[in-house]
DNA sequence: ACACTATGAGTAA
DNA sequence: TACTCCTAGTGTC
C-alpha cells in the first residue's frame, strides 16, 4: 500500500487522534512485546513522516520507528459516541478482553474501522456495534490504544523503539522529502546528492537516500510524465530534467497526501478524472500496463526487472 | 492445500 | 543478483 503519500497521511491521522494523549501499547501478536512494554502508558508527543518512514515520539524521549514495507498497514478503529449501545459487557472472556489496562473494562460500542493512509471511503466505516476495545484480527504486531481510538499495525518491515540519537541517525540517511524539506531546500539537497551519479534514473528515484518517499508506482509514472527513459544515467540528464522530476514530485506528493490515491494523470478533468480515480484500470499511464497500448502514442508498454522490481515504461514516449 | 503476488529494503555473495 | 523477512488476498488444483 504505502509510498510516501500514505505514510504522511497516516502521520496526520495519528496527530489528530493520538498526539497529546496517553497511549496504552500492546503487542497482541507478541513479536513487539518488549517495545510495547517500554512505550505503554506514555504520552505520544509528536508523530511525523519522512519518506516512507513514520516516527512517533513518546514522553521520556522514546521514538517509535515504523516502516510498512510492501504490505504493512495501520488500521484505525474509532469508538463512536452512542449512549444507546454502550454499557458494561457481560460474559466477556479471553485474555485480551480481560486485560484492558487503564482503558477501562470491555464494553459494547459503535465502532468505525478505517485502513489508514488510503482513501477512506473505499475501506468504509462500518459503525456496527462490537466490543470495545476491538478483538485483534490477524497478526497485530502493535496496538496503540487511547480511550476512543485504536490503531493496529500489521506486517511492518520495521517496528522498533529508538533513542533520539538513533532516530536522528535514520533521518540523516534519508534524502529530501518535499513535505519535510520544502521545494527549494529539497531541490538543492536532491541535486547535490543525485546530479553526478552514474546510476540509471529509474534506480535512483527508488533510492531513499537520494529522494525520499517515491515507490514503484510513482517511479514509473513520474518518468513517463517527464518523458525520460528509465535506463538513462542520472549524470547524463540535463539539470532541467532532474529539476523537472523534483518539481513533479513536489506537485504529486501533496495530491497523494490529500486524496490518499496515487494520482498521476493530472491532465484529466471531469468524468474521465473521476473514472481514473475510481478504477485501478484507468489510474496509471504505465504502471501495471505491460503490453497495453500507451495512452499517448499507442506503443505497447514495456516491462522489465530493475533492481528486483517491475519496471514499466513506454519506449515510444520515454527517451534517453 | 498450495502457489503466487504486492505500492520495500537489508544482507550476503 | 539472489535470498531473506513481514502479511493477506487471490487464483489454481
Amino acid at each position: 500500500m504505502p509510498e510516501g503519500h500514505s505514510v504522511h497521511r497516516i502521520a496526520v491521522r495519528f496527530r489528530e487522534a493520538m498526539v497529546g494523549r496517553v497511549v496504552h501499547t500492546t503487542s497482541p501478536q507478541g513479536r513487539f512485546a518488549r517495545g510495547a512494554g517500554l512505550l505503554s502508558g506514555r504520552v505520544m508527543e509528536e508523530c511525523y513522516a519522512v519518506g516512507k518512514q513514520m516516527f512517533a515520539q513518546f514522553d521520556g524521549d522514546l521514538h517509535l520507528r515504523v516502516h510498512l514495507g510492501i504490505y504493512g498497514a495501520w488500521d484505525f478503529s474509532m469508538q463512536l459516541p452512542d449512549a444507546g449501545h454502550t454499557g458494561a459487557l457481560e460474559g466477556q472472556t479471553g485474555e485480551y478482553a480481560a486485560s484492558p489496562g487503564s482503558m477501562g473494562a470491555p464494553r459494547a460500542a459503535r465502532v468505525a474501522r478505517v485502513r489508514a493512509g488510503e482513501e477512506e471511503t473505499a475501506s468504509g466505516a462500518s459503525g456496527g456495534v462490537v466490543v470495545w476495545p476491538p478483538e485483534p484480527v490477524g497478526a497485530v504486531r502493535v496496538r496503540l490504544l487511547t480511550e476512543d481510538v485504536c490503531a493496529d499495525l500489521r506486517g511492518p518491515t520495521v517496528c522498533e523503539v529508538l533513542t533520539p540519537v538513533e532516530a536522528a541517525g535514520h533521518l540523516e540517511r534519508l534524502g529530501p522529502d518535499p513535505a519535510v524539506d520544502g521545494k527549494r531546500r529539497g531541490w538543492v539537497r536532491f541535486r547535490d546528492k543525485a546530479a553526478h551519479r552514474r546510476t540509471p534514473i529509474g534506480t535512483l528515484l527508488m533510492d531513499q537516500a537520494m529522494i525520499a518517499g517515491i515507490g514503484n508506482i510513482y517511479r514509473a509514472e513520474m518518468l513517463f510524465r517527464a518523458g525520460i527513459d528509465p535506463y538513462t544515467r542520472t549524470v547524463d540528464l540535463e539539470e532541467s530534467q532532474l529539476r523537472a522530476l523534483w518539481d513533479d514530485w513536489c506537485r504529486l506528493l501533496p495530491i497523494g497526501i490529500e486524496t490518499g490515491v496515487i494520482v498521476t494523470r493530472t491532465d484529466l478533468r471531469g468524468s474521465a478524472k473521476q473514472d481514473a480515480l475510481d478504477s485501478a484500470e484507468n489510474r496509471h499511464h504505465v504502471y501495471g500496463r505491460a503490453g497495453q497500448p500507451c495512452r499517448v502514442c499507442g506503443t505497447a508498454i514495456s516491462l522489465a526487472q530493475m533492481q528486483g522490481r517491475k519496471l514499466y515504461w513506454c519506449a515510444g514516449c520515454q527517451r534517453r
